[in-house]
DNA sequence: GCAAAAGTGTTATCACTACACCCATGG
DNA sequence: CCATGGGTGTAGTGATAACACTTTTGC
């Protein structure tokens, strides 16, 4: 037996919700479609999965390919399979979400795609059904962050516990009691204090903290309930 | 445009994982595959995803053919894509995971597939993919289970709270002491006590509770915290 | 009358919230 | 010396966990 009969074969794509946190706002990473149709609109990065590739293989090329970025924090959102959601054939889109320290990718590796961090905020339209799965990657962010330590993928290494505070305010359009939020992260055990200090966004400086890797491994899980109403959660 | 040149097409199927609860163990509901490859081994039931029906389309279309069951609450698991997956051909496939109720189920409606209900503490060697898929499914019925009110879905409209308990321990493999138990779910306000009693179970009888449906859907995502440490969560 | 499961209440501990003042520094 | 953001402590409240006895009834 050499193919299964009578059945429809699809393209199969991926698309990848990039995220970026600038101090100020998360945003997202579009860039304008290279091909017809909806040439030059705004969209985002995707690829066709290859004969030999796997989808996560799929996700990194793409994700590879616009940023130079490798090792990124990524992880399947949804498939998504309406028959006309392409209108040229169909074509089922695997999305991927990526969390990314926006430092790494300031400059244009590649300016074929004309990409732009856009704040979520100011979204254009986007091709297709790409506003549906930003808005569900949305969801799926504010889910999982609130139980689990993933915002840390989008700072860099170093960060300062005000910085850490303005990250989480902004995925949930929130604000927190400072003492509040610096003793409950603290408590987590994940932080470590470091002797130095970031002196530009205040005069007297926050001081620098790293995440511990091995106990971010190990408390992965254990890291619930830190937001307590995340609002409208899936 | 008609076609997007210079890609390969796939095959596209659903496979569902089906829960059910007879009162003592967590059960899936499997099939002796029809066809080969492979065929008489224990599989998930599945179908491939015809070219104009969407993945929810097809993944009720094929819970349907095997139970005649409606309206059951589904919901997409994750999209399986190794190349090699399928050793006939290249086949991707939307897994979806089903929760029903076993007693809407115990006959046969459709013995062609050879179904059964095997307890998730026993489950035979499956073909291709499907033990990952249904670890993956179990991971994640105990992590949405733990944070939404969804065990409902694998019980009869009317239940009493041991049975609710019973359900709960075995979704995580603990014991609850009662006390507790019945005080949070009761906590919830998602339950109507009902006048009659379950004499089956014990000699005093338990009184039945319906779900509150209104509230159930109000509250569907405020019920947070159900069980403390839920094992691993992902 | 006894075995078997249902049902119920209290206390201690812990986690969360709200809230206000001092500190260090650059200008 | 003052304006700006960083850093810390306490008290009140609500949720959770641990724990034991009484009730009902079929046999």
């Amino acid at each position: 037996m050499t193919r299964y009969s009578g059945q429809s074969r699809m393209l199969v794509a991926v698309d990848c919700i990039i995220f970026g946190f600038d101090g100020e706002e998360l945003k997202l990473l579009l860039i304008k479609r290279g091909f017809e149709p909806q040439k030059n609109k705004w969209s985002l990065m995707g690829g066709f999965v290859q004969a030999d590739e796997s989808f996560e293989a799929a996700a990194a090329r793409v994700l590879h390919k616009l940023t130079g970025l490798e090792g990124v924090y990524m992880e399947q959102l949804f498939a998504f399979g309406e028959p006309a959601r392409d209108p040229v054939e169909r074509t089922v889109s695997i999305t991927y979400f990526a969390l990314i320290d926006i430092n790494q990718y300031k400059l244009q590796i590649n300016d074929e795609y004309h990409a732009e961090w856009i704040a979520l905020g100011k979204l254009p339209d986007l091709i297709f059904d790409h506003t549906e799965m930003v808005k569900m990657a949305q969801e799926k962010l504010r889910y999982k962050a609130a139980i689990h330590p993933i915002l840390f993928e989008l700072l860099p290494q170093k960060f300062t516990i005000p910085q850490l505070q303005l990250l989480y305010e902004a995925v949930y359009d929130v604000t927190f009691d400072k003492r509040n939020f610096s003793r409950k992260v603290l408590s987590t055990g994940l932080l470590i204090k470091q002797k130095d200090k970031d002196r530009l966004s205040s005069k007297r400086g926050a001081f620098y903290f790293k995440l511990d890797k091995r106990k971010y491994n190990a408390k992965f899980n254990a890291f619930l309930n830190f937001v307590t109403d995340p609002g409208n959660l899936r």
